[in-house]
DNA sequence: ACCTGAACACCGTTCAAGT
DNA sequence: ACCTGAACACCGTTCAAGT
């Protein structure tokens, strides 16, 4: 009858969980970048055995699994579906940017990993919810459900620098510039103070812009009342 | 005067080099998978000591790089300035689709590493010329091409199954329908079989006219001769 | 300049033993 | 049911030695 804190022990270290674990593993990545992570890291940073983990996770990748399960459960899909669906479109795509924001050294997991429960689902749902809302057939509402999730995943590769491929460079490498030959890339040089200029914001929603711009002038095959 | 060919012994082991290491590296990704590589299984198809591999790289991360590099430069960027912009934006973006398709299990290497040879700026110049000759002027297209990359990696992302993620699990666990509540997911279980069935080209396509007709759309800067 | 084997510190995971 | 230490096969990389 004394509830549920049966002891007063001082500080009885917490029970080892899935769930715990996952999170040490996502701070681990967080503070040290994905390499750091090992099973025998994890351990040491719970006060546990190294085989105790494997008790609630089989291997080390159902824990990035559980990583990446985690960074999605983040995002943030609160919906108001009385809004016009193209601001909802907007929100959505805006929930992946911020996800990655708060977890930019665990998006190559995130990226690489399938995730598998219901969680992964939701994004798909609210896109095709509001394609429909927005009057567009099945077969089409799944195709811009795509093109919305190849958007958001991809403008996150770029700027999180994920990807530090292709232009990335040009704004890292700006003091070598001399060493770019202007015959070869002229319009990488001509624009290379706009190239090295950071303004991410806009540019994730130019491109945003541009999408749902163009999936408003595409023809209905239905009519557009809820 | 005999010529390049100078010794005759039977087959001589062709010299260590970087670029042989490499290849060594990509085939046993495209075989056997990313986590398949190791300075020890490359020096072995190379019928090499490991430590000899150290005498062209420096390390594991810089052969990744070189991975990512070999990559990049398969991709087919061919371009005819005399063809309308769109269809030239539209070659461009293809190409990483294509690149994509030849070296599947090497694309979660290329996009979680950066690539610093002048090489990954070639689809950047690409870009910008392109959008220079639609008449576009320089910070406009600077975001056309992070919209065209941004577009270009999720698409692959989403279509090479790196992302096993979201919509993903979909179509590979069509069989769990039964256990997917209908009031959760509603517009995902009306949707299974659109979803489920896999056109990835039409889908690609899809997304990339999107793109292509909200530019054609906008308001150009300067003149759209040349 | 390039190759090599031995050694070191670190992995993930199996197994057998404990409670 | 959960925890643990020892052991195994495998890593990347340093070092000292060879040519």
């Amino acid at each position: 009858m004394n509830g549920d804190v049966t002891s007063d022990t001082p500080a009885p270290r917490p029970v080892l969980t899935r769930a715990r674990i996952v999170q040490a593993a996502v701070g681990l990545i967080e503070r040290e970048g994905a390499d750091a992570l090992s099973m025998r890291r994890v351990a040491a940073e719970l006060g546990v055995a190294v085989m105790s983990l494997y008790n609630h996770v089989p291997n080390k990748g159902a824990l990035l699994e559980g990583v990446a399960e985690h960074v999605i459960a983040g995002l943030e899909l609160e919906d108001d579906p009385s809004e016009p669906w193209q601001t909802r479109a907007r929100a959505l795509v805006r929930a992946f940017r911020k996800v990655a924001h708060d977890y930019p050294r665990c998006m190559t997991i995130v990226l690489t990993h399938k995730i598998d429960t219901q969680l992964g689902l939701r994004p798909a749902e609210r896109a095709l919810a509001l394609a429909d809302a927005a009057g567009f057939d099945g077969p089409t509402s799944v195709r811009i459900m795509r093109a919305l999730m190849a958007y958001a995943l991809g403008a996150q590769l770029r700027e999180t620098g994920v990807v530090k491929t292709l232009d990335n460079l040009v704004e890292t490498q700006a003091e070598s510039w001399a060493k770019l030959d202007a015959a070869e890339f002229p319009h990488v040089v001509a624009l290379s103070e706009e190239l090295a200029s950071h303004d991410p914001e806009t540019d994730f929603e130019f491109g945003l812009d541009l999408l749902i711009t163009a999936l408003d002038a595409l023809p209905r095959g239905r009519s557009q009342s809820r």
